[in-house]
RNA sequence: GGCGGCGUAGCUCAGUUGGUUAGAGCGAGCGGUUCAUACCCGCUAGGUCAACGGUUCGAGUCCGUUCGCCGCUACCA
């Protein structure tokens, strides 16, 4: 059996329902999977789920429901959004699925068995949103550096040997350039690997959710480890005929789960493991709304819907239903940001979808029917097409076929238009209405190439627009076209064709009806398309008891001398009366207040907090502030002057 | 503070290993055309390629410095 083409999406995160990000992602691999198809691959395209992890189990707790049955809900949501999208995928994995977990438990027996991982106990807090350990150093104010909960555990744990890999990585990556993709993406990567990589903690405490630990079940999978092996289970592994799938010749995912995790871990495991690396793994870029300026004020939460995005075309234009969806497939493998960010805005949208899909594709499709109809009865003419118009299609099939080669999916769009923008032209040099009113022979030819460029163009963008397509090559009076080879073929539009009249497939948006100032009204924050989104939309609030609070110590005390710390952007060294103690404490809030202002003040300190150092400075409590915008602080001072010491409950 | 990235025409962006007059699309202006979804085609943008300096016969493209923006990171006990 002859080695599938394997392309994957990322394992989504189910902490949100799918966005415009995890639809670009999902897009592009399927206007890739299409393209492969095309070009004869047997291909195996693979997105799905990551639903396991403590965070899920308590979001669904949270939510009232059973982990399963949100699971369940959300997953189902991915899936619809993709099906609407008329995304083709081979097979929709969920880790929550016992195929799954069963190679998980194998990978890890695996790495056991050659002892690339290892008990350990782990000491310390954990993020349970970002399911990560925080290091004591990182915490602020008490909580991740992400503004997440924490709480301390004390735990024996798992970790995997990563910190050996760096050599073999580095050794992969310089081997194949095209290994890792775009090559800016790889210079981040090796910098990454060259600073050093540590042990990785890949087991947390089972709480009842999740892959347990074989012969260890009461730890679980951390989710990260168990999500990136869904790209293996899916293949069938360990089971026969895995082989027949793996290795992945490309990943594709959004960029902030690239370096550490996609171009790192994912492949030191594999090493680990014996097995073969992934053909390539690529990266792309965000999308970002508006100027700088609009994301700021817009920056709560907004995203675009996908789905929502396709009802408002469909209703600005009056398209067909599933040209709608072409049309906001088009407008993501156009913009795709390939190494940078771009913007993604409904004006932006708006804008391609009149000047590419309805003046220039549409328009000529139209125009050359038209024609057709008028001056050579509604037939394909027979006879040669002109070396011109050959050699167009010829150019523009070669630069899309590179473009894809290299995964730029927006540069073979640009190529395919190439052949839109030769075609229109073409017809104002050659001016068939000329050639019919002088009765020139070299009508038909002239005729015949024009339909031909379409021919191919209908070829060229069926990976993108696999509807309009159709509708193209049904106008056209012709199959669509299945083979990419065919593409160009004269013989793939045979002469005596009958050709259907004109019918506008992307009716133009009326610019006085788009109005021009919604796009920035509603557009929305960055939206990236993590499988591991940082911001939690559940926050379980941690309870304590009485007890735990009244442990810490809370003092009233003055500020005595105030000075900020050389060499650093925020921090304040300051020494306070807490009773007859005086006290060195080192505070991050020189954003927000000038050490001589700090002077003389009454402020509440944490008196038992257990000293610690600062950039070299031992800093003998905290000083108790609120969170203030950009990072800053507001101190908190007693209402009244309270004599240095009080303790404050 | 450290590491990395970015800063190219009004807007969105291309610019491969340094090489003749720096490009595309959109917008705008002018002209043309009439087959077409008021479409399409042509011409027009005099952009100090953020700034300064350096290497070179020659730099947007390499080096250094500065400014501005972004990301990661170190310290907000």
């Amino acid at each position: 059996m002859p080695k599938r083409y394997f392309l994957t999406t990322p394992s989504y995160y189910v902490n949100s329902v799918p966005h415009i990000g995890t639809t670009l992602t999902t897009v592009i691999c399927d206007v890739c999977a299409r393209y492969r198809k095309m070009r004869g691959e047997e291909v195996f395209f693979l997105t799905g789920t990551d639903e396991n992890g403590t965070k899920v189990m308590e979001a669904a707790e949270a939510n009232g429901e059973k982990p399963q049955e949100f699971v369940d809900r959300i997953s189902g949501e991915f899936q619809k959004v993709f099906r609407a999208m008329h995304v083709e995928y081979d097979d929709f994995l969920r880790t929550s699925e016992p195929r799954h977990r069963k190679a998980v438990q194998r990978f890890f027996e695996i790495l056991r068995e050659k002892d690339q991982v290892y008990l350990d106990q782990y000491q310390g807090w954990y993020d349970v949103s970002s399911e990560t350990f925080v290091k004591e150093a990182d915490l602020v104010d008490g909580k991740s550096p992400d503004g997440n909960e924490v709480r301390w555990v004390e735990e024996e744990n798992w970790f995997f040997r990563l910190s050996g890999f760096g050599e073999a990585l580095l050794a992969r990556i310089e081997a194949d350039p095209t290994f890792l993709l775009p090559a800016t993406r790889r210079n981040e990567v090796v910098s990454f690997i060259q600073q050093g990589l540590r042990d990785i903690c890949i087991t947390r405490a089972n709480p009842g959710w999740g892959i347990p630990v074989p012969g260890d079940e009461g730890k679980v999978v951390y989710v990260w480890f168990d999500a990136l092996i869904n790209y293996l289970s899916a293949t069938g592994w360990p089971d026969e005929g895995w082989e027949s799938i793996w290795p992945a010749d490309v990943h594709w995912m959004a960029k902030e789960i690239f370096t550490r995790f996609h171009a790192t871990l994912w492949p030191a495991m594999l090493m680990a493991a014996d097995l073969p690396l992934p053909k390539h793994v690529v990266a792309h870029g965000w999308f970002t709304f508006g100027t700088a300026e609009e994301k700021m004020s817009k920056s709560k939460g907004n995203v675009i819907a996908p789905l929502e995005l396709v009802a408002e075309i469909e209703k600005k234009t009056g398209c067909k239903p599933a040209v709608a969806v072409d049309a906001v497939r088009y407008s993501l493998a156009a913009l795709l940001p390939y190494e940078g960010d771009t913007n993604y805005t409904r004006d932006e949208v708006d804008r391609r979808y009149n000047a590419d899909l309805a003046n220039d594709l549409g328009n000529a499709l139209n125009r050359s029917l038209s024609m057709a109809h008028k001056f050579v009865n509604g037939q394909v003419p027979d006879g040669e097409c002109e070396a011109e118009a050959l050699a167009a299609i010829a150019q523009a099939k070669s630069e899309f076929e590179s473009a894809m080669e290299e995964f730029r999916v927006n540069a073979a769009v640009e190529a395919a238009w190439g052949l839109v923008r030769f075609l229109n032209k073409y017809i104002d040099t050659r001016a068939p209405w000329v050639l019919a009113k002088n009765g020139d022979p070299a009508l038909a030819s002239v005729m015949r190439s024009m339909l031909l460029c379409l021919r191919a163009s209908e070829g060229m963008v069926r990976p993108i627009m696999p509807f309009a397509a159709d509708e193209i090559a049904r106008q056209l009076g012709v199959p669509p076209t299945k083979d990419w080879d065919a593409i160009g073929k004269e013989s793939k539009l045979p002469g005596g064709g009958e050709l259907s009249p004109p019918e506008p497939i992307f009716p133009r948006i009326d610019p006085k009806t788009a109005s021009v100032g919604q796009a920035v009204a509603e557009a929305a924050a960055a939206a990236p398309a993590p499988s591991k989104a940082p911001k939690p939309k559940f926050e379980p609030p941690a309870e304590i008891e009485i007890g735990d609070f009244m442990k810490v110590k809370l003092q009233v005390a003055r500020i005595l001398e105030a000075e900020a710390v050389e060499g650093s952007e925020k921090l304040v060294k300051m020494q306070v009366l807490v009773g007859d103690e005086q006290r060195q404490i080192i505070a991050g809030i020189r954003k927000s207040y000038d050490p001589p202002d700090l002077v003389g003040r009454q402020v509440i300190v944490v008196a038992n907090l257990k000293p610690a150092k600062l950039m070299g400075l031992e800093s003998q409590g905290m000083v108790l502030a609120a969170d203030g915008p950009d990072g800053g602080a507001i101190l908190l001072t007693p209402e009244q002057e309270a004599p240095e010491g009080t303790s404050v409950h």
